[in-house]
DNA sequence: AAAGCGATTTGACCTAGATCAAAGCATCTT
DNA sequence: AAGATGCTTTGATCTAGGTCAAATCGCTTT
């Protein structure tokens, strides 16, 4: 390892409690001390670049993921190969818990851009949890939260229509930037044309051409990445009120 | 509680180390002696009826349920009131995982047909699965187990043709009843065409549509709610490859 | 700055599956 | 047994959104 890579590692060396987004990974009345031995099992890696690879699917599964910045998105590959996102994941949140009580990952974690990551080892983790109520408890519930949100992926993808799903993913992508604080109508899409139709089972003209029809309605502005929600409650009318 | 309540809780009173579908449900390292403190917190009420209400969204959380025989569908209910299956549960099988850490159901269940069930009242599990390291495992593997069949779900609703779609709900099916040691070309459909229009996004014509066309091939024989598989192979090669 | 390449947009057309409508079938009532 | 009620099937249309094709926009790379 060359000191580039140790001053790298130096400069992100944020501690859990100073960490911004811990209010949403972290159990909120998690004792100094417990944090303290958490924050002894977490490595913090070098960032991964746009297109990176977090986990494959099928390879040894030893931890599960805070992203700290950027986002990740979930695939699972059916047997012919094609591939479906199951989820974006923005700071904060925790990639992989699909994959826990398994061998090996049960899904592909692809970084959408540059995106820096805490990687917790799961037996660790367990281990600690086994003698901490609140860790325990903390897991369980995230679990029951990607359920959760895995149910509204399903009710916004089945059987809705396109314009529907599309103000759907704004308004939830929206709510995770106020969640960190950050202004709820600037919303940057870290990920393709094709990523956003993909998962919500569009084409991906069909995509561009519901964007644009936003625009010309004034809901929103699009400049490529970049959405400006310029009419908050019509982009809400136009979503499944979930 | 009147006589003839009692005498079918005492009729039913099967302990979890007899059940046939023990093998599914739990951990299968676990001592008998945690057998025992798992066997006393479980409760076995009286078998809902069709449509009976298992729980419903809002009401408080208080158990998990374990299906003993019968079948369960759950479903979010959109802010407009419509409703999305998001599951269906047959015997062996966990239902309200995704209720987890919250003080409400986050879904409402239903029983597609007689269904008897076990409840487990959650406090007391957690409090068990803190000390039994087996049994803390066996509920992460559980809920991820959730997590993964959600996203296989997501797969098979996102974007594939509505043939597919069928054939592979048929097929999942097909390899509960297997699970169970029940003969696996026998399929007995115990929910509506509705129900299954609404969990795959298609309309009811089409499923009963395409049920009948699969008929026409020579796949299945279709008798109402009873589907007897013809042609396994060919049902495989009309699903998607999971 | 030009060239090259992928991503995005826009337009024209076409199909899978929705919707509408009506007829069959069961199951439950009276 | 005759209705009544609610599923399910079948048939005839219609349309949302897919597919195909081409133009445009942003990028790297040279």
């Amino acid at each position: 390892m060359d000191i580039k890579h140790l001053n790298l590692r130096e400069s992100r060396a944020v501690h859990c409690s100073e960490c911004a987004l811990s209010p949403i990974c972290l159990p909120p009345a998690l004792a100094d001390e417990d944090l303290d031995q958490l924050e002894n099992i977490i490595i913090r890696n070098r960032p991964l670049t746009r297109g990176g690879i977090l986990f494959r699917y099928g390879s040894r599964f030893d931890a599960i993921y805070a992203v700290r910045s950027g986002a990740i998105k979930t695939c699972s590959i059916s047997a012919n190969g094609e591939e479906q996102i199951t989820s974006f994941y923005f700071p904060g949140e925790i990639v992989g818990l699909d994959s826990i009580g398994h061998q090996t990952y049960e899904s592909t974690a692809i970084a959408l851009e540059s995106t820096a990551i805490c990687a917790i080892p799961f037996d660790a983790l367990e281990t600690l949890a086994q003698r901490h109520t609140t860790l325990n408890h903390h897991l369980f519930k995230l679990m029951s939260s990607e359920i959760r949100s895995d149910h509204k992926t399903m009710q916004m993808v089945g059987k809705r229509p396109a314009e529907e799903k599309l103000a759907t993913l704004l308004i939830s992508f929206s709510a995770r930037y106020k969640r960190r604080n950050l202004c709820e109508d600037q919303i940057h899409l870290p990920m393709s044309r094709a990523d956003i139709g993909n998962y919500l089972g569009l084409a991906i003209e069909t995509v561009s051409r519901i964007l644009t029809h936003f625009q010309e309605l004034g809901v929103i502005s699009v400049n490529g990445k970049q959405i400006t929600v310029l009419n908050r409650k019509q982009l809400f009318a136009l979503a499944t009120p979930l």
